[in-house]
DNA sequence: ATATAAAATGTAATTATTACATTTATTTAT
DNA sequence: ATAAATAAATGTAATAATTACATTTTATAT
């Protein structure tokens, strides 16, 4: 089990050719833990998708979802697959974070977790399978203690999503296909974590000219009923080819 | 070597108390590999520290240096480790880059490789420990072909020094500590990879007050000497923690 | 004294951001 | 049929930030 697959020899050894460079060197298990966002478009809340643990260490505990990265497999897939498992959704927007190593972060064994920032639309998981894993979504307002340093990572990943929101069109990963205006500043100030004005943000949004504004209305809301709007995924490829800056 | 520091035992596991959660899990090589920048401040040109490989595999090809974090031993202090090896210093700028973990991104052994991005003063460097590893400055402009990856890594470490640069005043990390404002623009113009204008750009700086501007004239560049500078770190400090945002 | 060469300096035009209040459209209640 | 209720939709003026652009200054070398 430790032996080495790619046979280095002990004349390559004392050829100094290795140099030692990957003789004895220390293995250890490779997390990865994600961070996986949602957006309840009717309570306008951020959310944050959690596990109740079944199993030591810190059982019972709140904690991120999360895996071991296989030997075989690539780092960035076994974080989708960790998502696959637990929301039943591909094509889900990833977005690699950061990588916890500090020696004692993880009681049990050695372990390098890389953190993998996830966007869902929340209208569209399994249900079923976060019933499995005993997850829950929890306002983002709302997030109890998770174990290990998965409080840090949450911190890390809201700050990095903030910059994000910013620069890139991701807020519309969060939403629902058709969306009302309403929906999407709540949405970013959520994200933000602050109030904005309601005709600068519409005045903003309208200028990029990344939105679709449909012949449908939203009528939960409101006696009058909001258009719904839809992001327009080929304007925007377009408008990047041509040098554009998505800048909110 | 490979048996389980943690005593796991074999009740704890029929138990189902880990639910197999860490064992039986591939160990993998952690590897750390630095992109480090620096300037020099006489051909204003921003460089790259790469080291020739006097090992397999890709002997005699340039790479960046890096080694294999230890088990005992933090992932940060692991790339310190590293970068105090081939330049001498400690108290490097350094920053975290982006963790690579393809399958096959080194032939020998699977290894997942965390890449961090250091910014140091060139004229302080231990010039003594860079020959010794035969390692050597390249102009950005010049960077050779890199062995595995690396390529990528130093593609994606510009990106984010660019970023940086313009949120955080990391510039100065690159400077020696008094230098001209031709200097500073020259270093932001080869970060951005693009021209300035003074006026505005000196204007721009000056309006963020973290300057101070010294009595003392470079005599070197021209026959009227231009001003040295020098980067206040107190006063950014304190800028900082009034709301102040870093921004070029 | 003059030539040289980079350093130092300012202004006007354009664009982006902010602050702020009223009217409109539809449904529900009477 | 009318009125009340409620969120949606809309515009403008003031301020701040960014851009474009050319001349004068200063110390040294000749």
């Amino acid at each position: 089990m430790c032996l080495n697959r790619y046979l280095i020899t002990r004349r390559m050894v004392t050829n100094g050719d290795f140099m030692g460079t990957y003789i004895n060197k220390d293995k250890v298990l490779v997390a990865v833990d994600c961070i996986i966002f949602g957006f309840d478009p009717q309570r306008e809340v951020l959310q944050l998708l959690l596990i109740k643990r079944d199993f030591k260490p810190k059982k019972g505990r709140w904690s991120l979802m999360g895996g071991f990265m296989k030997k075989h497999e690539d780092l960035r897939e076994a974080a989708v697959r960790v998502l696959t498992e637990l929301t039943g959704l591909d094509n889900i927007y990833l977005e690699q974070l950061k990588t916890f190593g500090k020696i004692d972060r993880d009681p049990v064994e050695r372990t390098v977790s890389v953190a993998y920032s996830a966007l869902i639309n929340t209208t569209e998981h399994d249900s079923g399978l976060i019933n499995q894993y005993s997850a829950r979504w929890f306002d983002i307002s709302e997030v109890p203690d998770l174990i290990f340093d998965h409080d840090f990572m949450v911190k890390t990943a809201i700050k990095r999503l903030q910059y994000r929101a910013s620069v890139q069109p991701i807020g519309f990963e969060l939403l629902p296909e058709k969306f009302t205006m309403r929906q999407l500043q709540k949405l970013y100030e959520e994200i933000f974590n602050q109030k904005l004005d309601k005709r600068n943000f519409i005045k903003k949004i309208n200028s990029l000219k990344v939105l679709e504004k449909l012949k449908e209305k939203d009528m939960t809301s409101s006696r009058k009923g909001s258009f719904l709007y839809r992001f327009n995924h080929q304007k925007y490829q377009e408008k990047l080819k041509a040098g554009f800056v998505f800048k909110v």
